[in-house]
DNA sequence: CTAAGAATGATATGTTGTATCTTAACGCGC
DNA sequence: GCGCGTTAAGATACAACATATCATTCTTAG
């Protein structure tokens, strides 16, 4: 089967398991990757770096510029906090931090909201595929654009 | 098994595929747009529509501007004759148009590389996926980013 | 308290992608 | 050939995405 239960959380609780699961890498909580964490998971759809730098310096008053939130996205990234859609140029909030998978992307060419699906049976395929052909260090990017049901 | 025997054209030959193909839409073989797929399947890697125009400015001695390019990449890639790599911001040369698959790149971090996979049956994994949540016109994103087997 | 290192800020610039309008080339009926 | 509509390409400007470099501030071990 290869599937599996999933927290989902959010709001509070998805910003604590953030917290916990990069604390757990070494790393620091700050404020500013907090506001930064509470920016990215508040989008409904993938958010680029300029939307998250426009929107945490309105809510601190206090300008935070678009290399601090790269940075600070990057460092999600790395510690699976976020994820990066590669067609959208844009990121999204981890909704279950702490649990790895190579994601499959859903995005919307219309709304474009984006849903995330796992399919571990599916990534591995795409994985050998590449480790067939010599590849190493692999990392998979599978997204599918198209039109959600909600707006066909 | 899905696979099949594919022509790999290469220089004259694939760019009169490409013509034929082209032309066999209505499209027109102009010689701009022949200068830019010379360029584009010159290129051992995915190249950026910049890349392109700079090239073919410098082998016609005369300023072809990047919105021109991206208007004939985008008509390439929407008759098959071209294809985009979404993590790369770049464009491949299709070396077999006429034949439509969904592609899967795999793309060395290091050199650049970019190699394609044909795998219907995996791709059709992936569509049927994006379908049972409700998605239509589907378009998958398949790629894999890693060391190729040279850089390794 | 203070020196070292980590995090963030300021600024500039590089890269990728579009929008708008103008000009040039082509095809066609007359 | 001439005028006219259509399509392709050019010019220009700007928007959006991303990184490089150096300065400043914040933490924290000693």
């Amino acid at each position: 089967m290869g599937k599996h239960h999933h927290h989902e959380h959010q709001g509070e609780s998805l910003a604590d398991a953030a917290r916990a699961n990069l604390e757990k890498s070494g790393e620091k909580w700050t404020d500013t990757r907090a506001a930064i964490f509470e920016a990215l998971a508040g989008f409904s759809r993938p958010a680029s770096a300029y939307d998250i730098a426009e929107l945490v310096s309105a809510a601190r008053g206090k300008r935070v510029a678009p290399n601090s939130v790269y940075r600070i996205l990057d460092l999600f990234v790395a510690n699976n906090l976020a994820m990066r859609v590669e067609s959208a140029n844009a990121y999204l909030a981890n909704t279950h931090p702490g649990c790895a998978h190579d994601c499959i992307f859903l995005v919307c060419d219309t709304c474009g909201e984006a849903t995330h699906i796992d399919d571990d049976p599916l990534t591995q395929q795409v994985r050998t595929v590449a480790k067939s052909q010599g590849f190493s260090s692999i990392r998979p990017v599978i997204e599918v654009r198209g039109i959600c049901q909600k707006c066909s």
